[in-house]
DNA sequence: CGGCTTATGTGACCGGTGTAAACAATGTGA
DNA sequence: TCACATTGTTTACACCGGTCACATAAGCCG
């Protein structure tokens, strides 16, 4: 069932060319299938905002009979689930990048993260219906979900904790915090992925850019220790009207 | 090549009629099968929190052939789209009836129309997976769907246009404002409907319910023009940890 | 009443989809 | 070299959404 994860750097390429050679007769096509399924599947759910393919489509894209998926995949749920984790994988890369683009301010840095969950979205839809929006069956894949999510929130939560030694922002349970800190967010990003984007986002924002960076701001003050004064931070909520 | 070999081998479409025979009408059923249609669908996608059905098990539980549900609906996406309608319906009900029961204070009303969108998404998974998860091809339902969305959102405004006159929160757009109060909750919601309850929720609240409370509070809080105090706003937030 | 139109349900069928089973070609270790 | 596990193919099945020709019930009009 497990099998080696052998890593083949690139052998792709070159079983693909091998089939260059005349009328591409029966001789076989991937070593690694696997990773060539996974490529596309990730591909196919980008380009359509979501997991919107049958694996017979993407066998044939790889001239490949559509049971051979069945080779690497125990099902359907068993590929996407793969896939869901390395969106996992990829939007905690995310984090990381964008915490250490952030400077050395743990404020700034927390900044940076809660907007990036936001640019996430924004950036790859397909991944986060995949990740968030979509019903895998197994009660398997939620809980490699759940593991996978509470991974990509150890950065946020690390960022809480720094911002809390800093004394930026208050004490208490720094889990507690970034759960609560990622819902507006992730409620924004329910929105967009949904094709739904708040009106006054859309509208009175210049861009989800700028809006990721506000959502950010706003969301954060209410745990600063220094703390906006309420006119303060109306003007910052009423920004750019 | 098989195209029809054999194709039989499914005739169970007859015993529910020759079961209510003797007291109904043999021949025919419902002269509002579609009444009954949305009936069994709604009841279906609250059984499995989501529209997870084929018109073909639709069908059949009503004793009727797939083929007669394209009499009532062009195609699934518009029973869907039916649905959904409904389930904003509900929802601005359940909105409607949460506030009257808040009493007359208006900054009591806001908080329980915040409580109570939490409250619809636990209550009805599949509705909100319905309206806000899945996928609907067509964008005349995408459209739809936003303006009945903003219909809800209606009653948030008016109650918090209630609030800025009574100098309970913050003046400025109040539909910026209702549009913001809501991501918190629906980024709640969302992880909910996909079977993802935040674990400070599900260990450290008693229950959605009270998390649900606990969120309008909290989510509110920074926009009072008469704000708690940092140390107050931390001690609501981190209260029975 | 009889005949017409319209609304509604039926069955046969099409292309597509996930999945299982038997089979065949490949590569690798003994 | 040869058995054997790996991997891809072929075939087949049950199910799905959707179309179409057809049957039949309901209503309407003379």
């Amino acid at each position: 069932m497990s099998k080696d994860m052998q890593k083949g750097s690139d052998h792709v390429a070159a079983s693909q060319r091998s089939s260059k050679k005349t009328e591409d007769r029966k001789t076989y096509h991937y070593a690694q299938l696997k990773e060539a399924l996974i490529e596309t599947a990730l591909r196919l759910t980008a380009e359509r905002d979501g997991p919107v393919f049958s694996l017979r489509e993407l066998a044939t894209a790889l001239g490949v009979s559509h049971t051979a998926v069945y080779r690497h995949f125990a099902d359907k749920d068993a590929l996407l689930e793969e896939m869901t984790q390395m969106g996992f994988a990829e939007m905690a890369a995310a984090q990381v990048a964008a915490q250490s683009k952030a400077g050395p301010a743990p404020l700034m840095q927390l900044r940076a993260l809660c907007a990036a969950y936001i640019r996430f979205a924004v950036d790859y839809p397909g991944y986060f219906t995949l990740m968030f929006n979509s019903r895998l069956g197994s009660p398997v894949a939620s809980s490699a979900r759940d593991s996978h999510n509470s991974g990509a929130l150890k950065v946020l939560i690390d960022a809480i904790r720094a911002c809390q030694v800093s004394k930026d922002i208050v004490d208490g349970d720094p889990e507690r915090l970034a759960a609560y800190l990622v819902l507006a967010p992730h409620g924004m990003c329910s929105y967009i992925a949904s094709g739904h984007i708040p009106g006054f986002i859309a509208r009175q924002q210049e861009g989800l850019n700028d809006a990721a960076d506000w959502m950010a701001q706003v969301g954060i003050d209410p745990f600063l220790i220094q703390r906006r004064s309420p006119d303060a931070f109306a003007q910052l909520f009423f920004s750019n009207d």
